[in-house]
DNA sequence: GACTGTTTTAAACAAATGTTTTAAATATGT
DNA sequence: ACATATTTAAAACATTTGTTTAAAACAGTC
């Protein structure tokens, strides 16, 4: 019964969330189980005892975080499929931005699979599996919803890569952008973002789909030189 | 004078050309003076005899690099400022993912800096002041120029955002997107995503100035909540 | 209270990695 | 040809990092 909270929790606990934290900043590699371990306040060798190795320990991370993640923020935000696309639209981009950006405690959620994304590990199979390829999946159905029956479904892949392309650079880009724009990420950054994100976005597949029916209808694109 | 081309090349040129490839690979973190030596075909010291350091072999490919990476693809592409911006945008776009995804040899310019956008190192403020700075810059100019003057900064840093950030989704995420989709980012990819992009921004771009034009006109935009 | 299985701890270990040392090889200048 | 400076090479070194070991501390059971 010592005054920290953090020994309420057994040491199993403690390393998960502070493996998940060191981890979610630093990536796989280059986190310590040495830090991992010191800011859990556990002896070092407690990583091999109960995870196996440090590996294991990462799987675990996880797998404890991303059902979690998913729970703090699911993607459709409480907006039911009877919503207008448009909406869930909204609501998808929130929530991904939420999870990615999202200061809060316990907050690595999204910022472990954005770290997977960019800097895979043995575990990305399995990320993709049950997160990313669900999430793309979600996104598709909006984005096929809202561009009617007027796009191939190569068109609708492209902007469904152009909406996570917005979304994710605000955190892969998020130093240089503070450097750059000091106030951009501060107070309030999701909600702006969040609106600028589906606006841009709306009006994009607006003016994409006008453009293929007027192609539907004969008038050939002006097509850029390749 | 020995059969192999690189031996052509005297110890200091083999050691840039090597690092840059394997920094551009792993990072700076990952990658390992031994990879790089080898890679070099020269010893492991002949990196801290003519460098220093680690660190100032990795200063030294950013200095070499960042010069020449703009000089093979620059960031107008030769298209002058006389062009239509809408231009202008397909050819900053173009040069953009051509320096990030082109795999030709030696391109690893473009992923340098990717590198340092998503890892900073100590050189990302060089990089911003000499490379990222000014391609914003660039951006911006081309930007504000095809939102007329129906917008406010804030609305074309935005834009600016949504579209690096269309771009580097593509370097950032291409383990992902090819395990989804595996011949996303085949041969012609440069010219396809770029068509891509473009048409996705400008509509994005045109829908923000109809919307701005009807507030000015005093037609209350719809705002999402937040 | 002794026994048994579990957990924690400190120390040692092994592998990887950046750096330094020292000598040999090579080039340069006179 | 000799002397000097520069470059290369092999080995050793120091540090970091993941893992293992062996003993101590703890918890539960009879």
């Amino acid at each position: 019964m010592k005054g920290n909270d953090d020994k309420l929790l057994d040491t199993r606990q403690r390393l998960l969330q502070a493996a998940g934290e060191v981890f979610a900043r630093r990536g796989f590699k280059s986190a310590t189980v040495r830090e991992i371990s010191l800011r859990a306040k556990a002896n070092i060798a407690a990583i091999n005892y109960h995870f196996g190795d440090k590996e294991g320990l990462y799987s675990a991370v996880l797998e404890h975080s991303l059902g979690s993640a998913l729970k703090k923020y699911p993607p459709d935000l409480n907006v039911t499929t009877k919503s207008r696309a448009e909406e869930r639209l909204d609501a998808f981009i929130r929530s991904f931005l939420s999870r990615l950006l999202d200061d809060g405690r316990p907050a690595w959620h999204g910022k472990l699979v954005a770290l997977e994304i960019a800097n895979p590990t043995a575990a990305l199979d399995q990320i993709i599996e049950t997160v990313i390829g669900p999430l793309y999946a979600h996104l598709t159905v909006i984005v096929r919803e809202l561009m009617a029956d007027s796009a191939d479904e190569e068109s609708i892949h492209a902007c469904v890569f152009s909406i996570m392309g917005q979304c994710l650079f605000f955190h892969h880009s998020r130093h240089v952008i503070t450097k750059l724009y000091p106030q951009e990420l501060g107070a309030g950054a999701i909600g702006r973002l969040t609106n600028h994100i589906t606006k841009f976005s709306m009006g994009a597949i607006k003016g994409l789909a006008g453009q293929a029916e007027k192609m539907t209808r004969g008038i050939s694109d002006n097509p850029t030189s390749l």
